[in-house]
DNA sequence: AATAAGTCGTGATATTTTTCACAATTCAGT
DNA sequence: ACTGAATTGTGAAAAATATCACGACTTATT
């Protein structure tokens, strides 16, 4: 693997430099500092620093970072060249969300199938993208690597399974059920009612100052 | 602070443990392994031994742990007994999927209160929650120390600074603009868009096996 | 009562992530 | 050309998190 040296936190930042560095340049900045940078993002700068670091020196001392450079790196660091197909399972009111909003800012992920199992869902476009039969999953899943999970969490096993059977590379699980996959298979989850229980669990036992 | 010596990440997996307590609990489970809960969960069973611990012994030695007092134990640290009140600033795409689901399942966090600036939406009830001119946060706001803001990127630093100076604890950012707070206000991003992306850039750079 | 199987709690260790702090370099102004 | 201010890249240290591995204890069985 390319460059497996990069550590998963600085992995999961990237995107959010990318699209910070895509508003610069649509500013027309010419260059910024990591100090810059970090008031916008609001991560430190010497660990932005640290995450470019690992794919070399792309600054100059004394100078900080040309933003279009930075970006084009970025760019194909990101395999933002191409557009990312992904599938959407589960056009329900989380699922409808995502197929009106469909990440079109800055970045180039498309949401271009989805599934239900309602029959009056199957059949429509919404936001532009087909939703076809759950059963026709098979078909119509083509060669897409990734799919953004947005069923009932008691289905959400099973659709994994098929998912994984058609050779699925990638899960955005937005059920609260915890998936099991093949270990090659990666899975995100984001739980909501977990990020807001935690937050405010945070408040009432944490609330001096802001951590993190 | 109460309990300032639980680390962030074991706080952030408790609403996850106090979840699944609950499913075997209404399951009629009357004890659990910390093997068995890192099945359902997906945490190492020593990370679970170890969270549990910093709360002190609440299992058995060679037993397991009796879901009912773990369960109870959990509800009132995440104060569950409890009811939170959340408003949410914003009622498009994102929000309405929101309000209508609402976090009814296995916690006691509600939306309460919406706002928004669409004179349509305005005195409407979605999901059985009114919506309310942003324009009368001031007055509607009360005593709510959570908010959820699902409005676009461009208004989120605007409203934010309206949040805090009525009196917010914690904002759950769901827009891409990072934005600043006096340092005892605690904000959550989750930014989907970046979610995804990362997701991609895990899946080109990474795809041998699934860590983390 | 003795044995075996199962499980916790935790010291020790490993791994990952963040932060400090500074030499080296760049640039702008004189 | 020189000076001073700015800023990188990174070694080293610190902090946070995860995992190993085992002694101590519990329960069930014979
Ligand atoms: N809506 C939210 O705000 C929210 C918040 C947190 C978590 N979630 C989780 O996200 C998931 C979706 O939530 P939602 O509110 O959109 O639910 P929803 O009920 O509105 O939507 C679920 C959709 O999945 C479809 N579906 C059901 N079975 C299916 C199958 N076998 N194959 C394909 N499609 C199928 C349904 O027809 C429906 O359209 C749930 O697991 C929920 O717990 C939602
Ligand atoms: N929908 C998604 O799938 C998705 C995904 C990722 C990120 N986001 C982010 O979430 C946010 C909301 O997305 P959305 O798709 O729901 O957008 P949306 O445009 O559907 O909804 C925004 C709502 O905010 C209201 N609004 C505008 N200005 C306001 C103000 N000053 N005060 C109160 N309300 C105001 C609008 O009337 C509208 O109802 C955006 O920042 C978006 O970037 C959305």
């Amino acid at each position: 693997m390319e460059q497996n040296k990069i550590p998963q936190a600085t992995a999961k930042r990237l995107p959010l430099y990318y699209r910070f560095l895509n508003n610069l340049n649509q500013q027309g900045k010419k260059r910024v500092s990591s100090k810059e940078l970090s008031d916008a993002v609001k991560v430190d700068s010497a660990t932005i620093r640290r995450d470019f670091s690992y794919f070399g020196a792309l600054g100059k001392k004394g100078y900080g970072y040309n933003v279009e450079y930075l970006l084009g790196f970025f760019r194909s660091t990101l395999d933002q060249h191409e557009v990312t197909e992904v599938a959407l399972i589960g056009v329900g009111n989380l699922g409808t969300a995502f197929l009106h909003y469909n990440f079109m800012k800055n970045n180039n992920i498309r949401i271009t199938t989805a599934f239900d199992a309602d029959t009056e869902k199957v059949g429509t476009d919404i936001g532009g993208v087909p939703v076809y039969d759950i059963r026709d999953l098979e078909e119509k899943l083509e060669d897409i690597k990734v799919a953004i999970l947005t069923v009932p969490a008691v289905e959400a096993q099973v659709i994994a399974d098929k998912l994984v059977e058609k050779g699925i590379s990638g899960i955005l699980n937005f059920t609260p059920a915890r998936i099991s996959v093949p270990k090659h298979i990666r899975v995100h989850h984001i739980d909501l009612a977990v990020e807001l229980q935690a937050l405010v669990y945070f408040l009432k036992h944490y609330s001096l100052d802001n951590p993190e």
